[in-house]
DNA sequence: TGCCATGTTAAACT
DNA sequence: GAGTTTAACATGGC
């Protein structure tokens, strides 16, 4: 569930809920959910893997975490685990297992959404200026970094380095130009075909070195490690993939 | 069956 | 106080 990728997937399910008055609500996340009770949903957007329900000023703001699950129109009840039910006229949604928060204000002050991956307002330019102010950063670090690429994660990460061909423990800021154009490009693209691959549940059949034993391209076996000073598990192949620095 | 993981925060250390 | 490490969250997949 939790790369960016996944949140505009869940977006689109709760999309018709934008404009609706919450009727009810249920839950133990920590906040006065009495205050949701009546409020419109103003808005319903993403930033990177946090997922917001505008509400007049105030937000919900829900990180799935690692485990987070959803469930819309549930037809039986919640279970008791529930951390955030939001019951409307027509229809429910149902949040469990994450991090859910009450916050001040509005997304659009907090966020620079030129750093979201999926948006719109995504800045490759802007991700390019954040990479050099950080030259000693290893690359495997900075794609995990969600000031410069909100919404790509571990699998993401991963998959993108070895498109690009360039082993995990390169320094950013020893990649020619070229390949520094391609890391932004791609940490991009490979988030708009996760999410085509998601939407039909192949995600997996299409991963070309995450979990895997061999590398496709030159059959020797892939590399696992635990990489940068994220510490999250890395797999490349350290003959197809180009060390920088 | 038990371990591990698409993630982040905050407490508990040094 | 700083930087670093660990715990916590909790479930499905291998």
């Amino acid at each position: 569930m939790p790369e960016g990728p996944s949140l505009i997937i869940f977006k689109e399910l709760v999309l018709r809920f934008k404009g609706k008055k919450i009727k009810d609500c249920k839950g133990n996340m920590k906040a006065d959910l009495k205050w949701l009770k009546n409020k419109k949903i103003m808005d319903i957007r993403t930033w990177g893997k946090q997922f917001f329900f505008c509400l007049p000023g105030r937000y919900i703001r829900i990180h799935f975490l690692m485990f987070g699950s959803y469930s819309v129109d549930e037809q039986t009840r919640p279970d008791k685990n529930l951390r955030l039910g939001l019951f409307f006229n027509k229809g429910s949604v149902f949040i469990y297992n994450c991090s859910v928060k009450l916050m001040e204000g509005s997304p659009d002050e907090q966020y620079d959404w030129e750093a979201d991956v999926m948006s719109d307002a995504w800045n490759p330019k802007k991700a390019r200026k954040k990479l050099k102010a950080n030259p000693q950063a290893m690359v495997c670090d900075a794609l995990l970094d969600q000031q410069i690429f909100s919404g790509v994660g571990n699998i993401i990460k991963n998959e993108v380095l070895y498109r690009i061909r360039v082993n995990p423990e390169s320094r950013v800021g020893s990649l020619p130009s070229a390949k520094m154009t391609a890391l932004i490009k791609e940490a991009r693209n490979y988030c708009f075909d996760f999410l085509r691959w998601k939407r039909k549940f192949e995600l997996k059949k299409h991963w070309l070195i995450h979990t895997r034993k061999v590398c496709k391209r030159c059959d020797l076996p892939v590399l696992k490690k635990y990489c940068g000073i994220t510490k999250r598990r890395t797999f490349f192949c350290s003959h197809c993939q180009v060390k920088y620095g």
